[in-house]
DNA sequence: AAAAAAAGAATGAACGTTCATTTTTACTGT
DNA sequence: ACAGTAAAAATGAACGTTCATTCTTTTTTT
C-alpha cells in the first residue's frame, strides 16, 4: 500500500525533525514552521497527522521510549540466569544510550522536564517491567539485594544517562574499557 | 544601605519566581509577565535587572548551582580523611537534593536541556572540583578507584539526581535507610 | 471526476521587549 | 529638620514579532 507507507514516511520524518530540532534548541525554541521544514511539509500537513503540537511531543516521546526498550530486551530470554540476563539488558541500554544518542539524549530531556504530558510519561515507564521482573527474580534467588528496584536502578542504569550526557557535551570519550568499569560497578551495587 | 537591599530583594524574588515557574511548566511555558506577576514585579522592572530572559535563566542557574556547591562543601575540610570526607560530602548533597527539591529540580533541567549557554554551564561544573580534587587524593592513597572522575561521578553522586526525581514525581518516598544504604552503594562503587 | 492529501497564505493570540510616564530616593541649601 | 529638585527606579501600556493553528486553494490519488 503505497499511500500508508508514504503516510508513515511523513510521520517519521516529522518525529525524527521534533528529535533533532528539540535537542538542539529545546522545545521553546522549535517552532512547528521549522519542524515542517525540516520535514519537507508544509507546517499545515503536520495537523493532518497530530492534533497539535503537544500531541506531536507526547507522540514523539513514546516512539523513542518504545524503541529504547525494545532495543534493551530485544535478545533477553527469561530462562537466562539472572546475572546473564542483566549484564545482557545493561549493555544493551548502554550501546543505545551511547551510540543512539540523539534517541536518548531527547528522553532524558523529556524525562527531566514538565514539556510531556503526565499521562505519557507514565505510559513510557511500563515498558521497563523486564528489568524489574528479572530484579524480583534475582531477589528471590539470592543473588539481587533485597533493596527497592528504584535504588537498583538508581546504582546501575541511571548512571549510564549521565555517561552519555557527558560524552555527548564532548567532555571526554567512552572507550570499551571505560564500558566495562562501569559495567563492574554496576553489577556490584547491586549484587548481594 | 536601604536601596541596595531592596534591589538584592527584587533579583531574589525573580529568582524564585523563575525556579518555580520553570520546574512547574517548564521554560517554553513561563513568559516573562508571569514571572512579573509572582515576584510582584512590573515586566519592565526584569529588564533593570536582566538583560533579557536568557540572561535571567543563565544568572538563576549560576545562583542556584552555587548556593549547591556551597552548601555541599560548607563543612568539608581537606584535612579529613577521604573516606570521612566522602561521606560528608555525599550526605550534605544527598541532604540538598532531597530536601531543597525546587533548586536540585531545576539544576536537573538545566543540566539535561540546551536552554542553558554553553558559557553559563561551564561556569557552574567548575564548583565542583573540591570533590574532584579528595577522589585525586584518593586515589593517590591507593583508596579510590583509578578510574575517571566521570564514572566515580556516575556511579556515586549521579544516582541522587534520580532517587530525588522519582521522589519528587510521587513515586516513592525515600527513608533513612534508604539513604544509608544508597550511602554504602555510593562509597562501594569508587573505594577499592 | 470525486475524494483525499497537501500546500501556502492568513489569522489571531501571546510573547519579549521598549517607551513614555509616574513614583521613589538621595541630595541640596536653608 | 525640611522643602525643593534632580536622578534613579519602577511602572503599565504599547509595539512589533513570532508562533500555533486554520482556511482556502491546489495537487495528487483512486
Amino acid at each position: 500500500m503505497a499511500q500508508l507507507q508514504k503516510s508513515i514516511d511523513k510521520k517519521k520524518a516529522l518525529v525524527k525533525a521534533t528529535i533533532e530540532l528539540v535537542n538542539n534548541n529545546g522545545f521553546h525554541a522549535t517552532p512547528m514552521s521549522k519542524i515542517a521544514k525540516m520535514a519537507n511539509v508544509s507546517p499545515a500537513t503536520i495537523y493532518l497527522y497530530f492534533e497539535n503540537k503537544q500531541d506531536l511531543l507526547n507522540q514523539t516521546y513514546i516512539d523513542v521510549k518504545e524503541a529504547y526498550t525494545e532495543f534493551a530486551f530485544e535478545t533477553y530470554k527469561e530462562t537466562m540466569s539472572v546475572e546473564a540476563g542483566f549484564e545482557l539488558i545493561w549493555k544493551r541500554i548502554a550501546n543505545f544510550k551511547l551510540h543512539e544518542c540523539e534517541n536518548a539524549m531527547f528522553l532524558a530531556q523529556c524525562d527531566n522536564t514538565p514539556i510531556i504530558d503526565e499521562n505519557s510519561r507514565q505510559e513510557g515507564i511500563k515498558h521497563l517491567q523486564p528489568l524489574l521482573d528479572l530484579w524480583e527474580r534475582g531477589r528471590k534467588e539470592g543473588i539481587v539485594k533485597p533493596i527497592s528496584d528504584y535504588l537498583l536502578y538508581a546504582y546501575s542504569i541511571n548512571p549510564l544517562s549521565f555517561l552519555m550526557m557527558t560524552q555527548n557535551r564532548g567532555s571526554f570519550v567512552l572507550n570499551k574499557t571505560h564500558i566495562d568499569q562501569a559495567y563492574k560497578a554496576a553489577w556490584d551495587s547491586i549484587k548481594i
